[in-house]
DNA sequence: TTGAAATATGAACAAACATTCATATAATAA
DNA sequence: TTATTATATGAATGTTTGTTCATATTTCAA
């Protein structure tokens, strides 16, 4: 019997889809699934504009689906955990059937 | 090597993360979980407005989710496959932690 | 210190969306 | 038929959000 989660819960849930949610951060967080990348990296790969790119960056990081270090003038994203990897897993899953 | 997807996956994938990214639409989904259940059924156990739960329901109708058959003048809805399972258990774990 | 490269940020705007309210449609019973 | 129950729909609205443009900040080299 699964119940409905609570509202904490729930609401947490709807964080992190809301974040996924979304065409270029989808492709953000393909980019650095191997090797965490600087954010000229990632522009370059995701093909979207560096302000874009760096915004959703910080969306990304406000919700803890990505973890930073710097190096230099550089900034390196990866991905914050396993949970993020197996999430995208089970969407495409889904989507390529 | 996990390469970006391609457009069309991505845009699947993003549709998928959309429709689920809701507060009443997980709701939903959770109520229907288990077993197929009437609009009416759905209206109170979710405590959202039948107005409401019939619109929601249209969005998961047509993004796939949900499936539905008819009882005389009642619309039962219940989970369209299995994978919507998997994807509201990868996330609620997520969530849990 | 000047300049360049890398990244972040704020304002502005159009588009998308969740919700409510009122109403329509469908099915059944009396 | 009329009445009632169940569900769907359309318009209206306030809010959120993805994107762009311009500019700021940081770091290091020359």
């Amino acid at each position: 019997m699964s119940e409905i989660p609570n509202e904490k819960i729930l609401t947490k849930m709807e964080e992190l889809l809301n974040v996924a949610s979304d065409y270029t951060r989808l492709k953000i967080l393909y980019a650095i699934m191997d090797e965490d990348k600087s954010v000229s990296t990632i522009v370059e790969e995701v093909g979207a504009s560096q302000s874009l790119v760096s915004h959703q960056l910080k969306v990304l990081k406000k919700a803890n689906l990505v973890a930073t270090h710097k190096e230099g003038t550089k900034v390196f994203y990866k991905l914050a955990d396993e949970h993020v990897n197996s999430l995208l897993k089970v969407v495409q899953q889904h989507a390529e059937e």
